[in-house]
DNA sequence: TTATTTCCTTGACATACATCAATAGTTTTC
DNA sequence: GAAAACTATTGATGTATGTCAAGGAAATAA
């Protein structure tokens, strides 16, 4: 159950054995079936997961019913509505399964514990933070100066698997096109090469 | 030249008297003259800044030369490229003072130092990220999910001031629009109200 | 002060992408 | 195994925004 998890935490911190089944004591396990949510929109975001195995997804959903996604979280990623479960505030992101999955689910106080318990964990928390700005840096400046298509061949390039576990229609919304648009993309690009 | 420095710790931490004496020795000040760099792309960056008097701003350029505005930092506000800054690998933004400033730096160094000295700074400085990391998830949503009128007020209202401070052509750098189309929205909701 | 750069506006035109609607293939569900 | 839901494709058409070009106002420099 906890083999992802160490195997991403070894990759940017020491632990010790001790310090390891200390750890296990502040997560608990959760299994999702495809299409299950563990955060809708309105409540309060209680956990921050991490996929051990699976897929998950967050998006919002605009005045006119438009879905917008904002993360996918495949095995070795986190994910959760940061704001909502730092705050208290309801949450504006949705997130549920898109594959049957196994999660690792870190509640508030349990991340507090961890963080006095073994303050390493501070450096580890800040590197994630760090991560994710940038690629959301990146994305926010990509949207401003790049095609759809380029946007597109970016994602692909990025995380060549994305199109045997997402449906075309989310990358879509991931990038901020219709459907429709990737659609004829991909057919154009087809045609091309 | 600390009074906005400590002003924006106390709003988040508590420091003694004798830790903010501590605190000065890290920041080294600068002053800077509209215009003036203190990072360019492809070199590194060697400070993160806090902005005490002026504004700077940072900004990529695109391959057709285009300029894309990531940031801007008043009085208050904190500017780097932060992976370079953690890497050491070339910076893709560009930084620059928009007004005559008054800055105080902080170098890879000083921060280490300023974390093993004074703990809470790394509560501090995740609390930054995580602000930034929510507003650019924001901006990112925006851009996918609002026109360009939309996306024009909701920064005039995050921020009423900014006409004044910043020419009407970086608002449509960072808003991702061109000067042409921001100046025809402009002229539009003047005659609709 | 004049000269020069920066900034904003406006028009004509081009284009990337969205919208709406229909169809059909696929997968899921009962 | 039939019905239902989901997914991808394609065409016709609409629209927000970009591009290019020009002129003038305002700020800055010399």
């Amino acid at each position: 159950m906890f083999e992802v998890l160490f195997q991403k935490f070894d990759e940017k911190i020491q632990l010790t054995e001790e310090e390891k089944q200390l750890c296990k004591s502040f997560f608990s396990p959760k299994k999702l079936r495809k299409r299950q949510y563990i955060l809708q929109e309105g409540d309060v975001c209680k956990y921050v997961a991490f996929v051990e195995k699976g897929m998950l997804r967050s998006y919002t959903v605009d005045d006119k019913g438009n879905e917008h996604i904002m993360q996918f979280a495949f095995e070795g990623w986190w994910i959760s509505d940061h704001y909502s479960f730092l705050t208290g505030e309801p949450a504006v992101y949705n997130i549920d399964a898109q594959e049957d999955s196994e999660l690792l689910l870190l509640s508030r106080q349990s991340e507090e514990e961890m963080l006095r318990k073994i303050p390493k964990f501070e450096r580890y928390f800040r590197i994630l933070l760090q991560n994710n700005l940038i690629a959301t840096q990146r994305r926010l400046i990509s949207s401003h100066s790049h095609t759809a298509e380029e946007r597109y061949n970016e994602l692909i390039n990025g995380c060549p698997t994305i199109p045997q576990r997402v449906p075309q229609h989310m990358m879509a919304s991931f990038l901020g096109i219709t459907p429709e648009t990737l659609s004829r993309i991909r057919k154009q690009m087809a045609t091309k090469s």
